[in-house]
DNA sequence: GTCTATAGGAAGATAGAC
DNA sequence: GTCTATCTTCCTATAGAC
């Protein structure tokens, strides 16, 4: 049987944060205020300090637990193996897990100056843990001979941000479906790494 | 002779831009207050009104600028020619001109959600001329052969994302210097494209 | 061209009733 | 667990003196 008004604990607090995660991603972190969080919740101001000590906490906790789903999916995704085949499952993951959590995304990576130092570093050790992913793939192919590359280093990073562009432009209903656009980046990852046959 | 007081008009107003350009690239438009940027400048609060009738405006004019300087800085440097010729110029030129405005360059990316719709449409406009340029290249290259690619929008797309990574991490003093990170990235351009001889 | 002063509003966070 | 009321601070923008 429910509650008598509008309790329900265990529920409010993750309303609380999807809330939040909608909001920042939609206006930024600084432009958007605990009464607009509130609102969307449905409930007053002051009830939202039952769920957050303040405004920052807020934030840090979204970009905490993303990166930790994040660095728990790809331990759960990554095929081990050649180089070559965790490239393509490296790719086609990065871009299946930023199209299904766009705001969560655009947080982690608009709202990293909005952190206080302490935070800052929390978050910045786990990005970088993600970072030496890719790093990792590429040394092994090219030590491998099977990729070719000046400097594994910039294309581990140049991939990361060339794959993560894809939320700026992808919507659902267009051109594309997530299959092909899926399909599409693996394809230029194979290139920029220079596992693809040319054109020459 | 000099003027009386702390007058000098034709220096203060590009002052005061650049130093809104400075604060907003550091801490986020929502962020900054127009007390921080005067007191950046040197003035009061209340005279900077005199260069700006608000805060929005300033902002239009930083994007605005911006995006006029980048289209007219590679109608300069297009080399025409054959699309390998040109590609490798375009991923030259927007490497070279994003290390050398990075604030500009940041705000342009990530203050489009600060703007007022009508300031938006203006800045979207300019900034889809721009994404134009690598398209055609791209069109022309696989229409001509010489490049492999299965969707060039969406790799054009891929190719402004990947380059624009550079400002995330380059710095100068680093362990590669401007010229080294200009190569390795045309190089990459190149592998991206199927325009390079690849391991297989 | 810059200053000081201020209008008018909204922000983050807290207190105490229910 | 939520509400209303409030404290305190900060904001954008304007007015008028110099």
């Amino acid at each position: 049987m429910a509650r008598p008004s509008g309790s329900d604990a265990g529920v409010t607090g993750p309303r609380v944060h999807a809330a939040a995660e909608r909001l920042f991603a939609r206006s930024g972190y600084a432009a958007v205020s605990m009464r607009q969080i509130a609102a969307e919740v449905g409930i007053g101001a002051g009830a939202l300090y039952h769920y957050t000590p303040d405004k920052q906490t807020l934030l840090r906790r979204l970009m905490l637990d993303h990166l930790k789903d994040l660095l728990s999916a790809w331990a759960e995704a990554d095929p081990g193996g050649d180089p070559i085949t965790r490239l393509d499952a490296f790719a086609r993951f990065h871009i299946r897990f930023h199209l299904d959590r766009p705001d969560a995304v655009f947080i982690a990576y608009m709202e990293l100056r909005s952190l206080d130092p302490d935070n800052f570093s929390a978050v910045e050790a786990r990005r970088k843990c993600y970072e030496a992913i890719p790093e990792t793939i590429l040394r092994d192919g090219v030590a491998a001979g099977r990729m070719r590359l000046a400097d594994p280093k910039v294309a581990s990073v140049a991939l990361i941000a060339m794959l993560t562009g894809v939320n700026t432009w992808y919507r659902d209903g267009g051109r594309l479906d997530r299959a092909a656009v899926e399909g599409i980046y693996a394809d230029l990852a194979m290139g920029l790494v220079g596992a693809r046959r040319g054109a020459g």
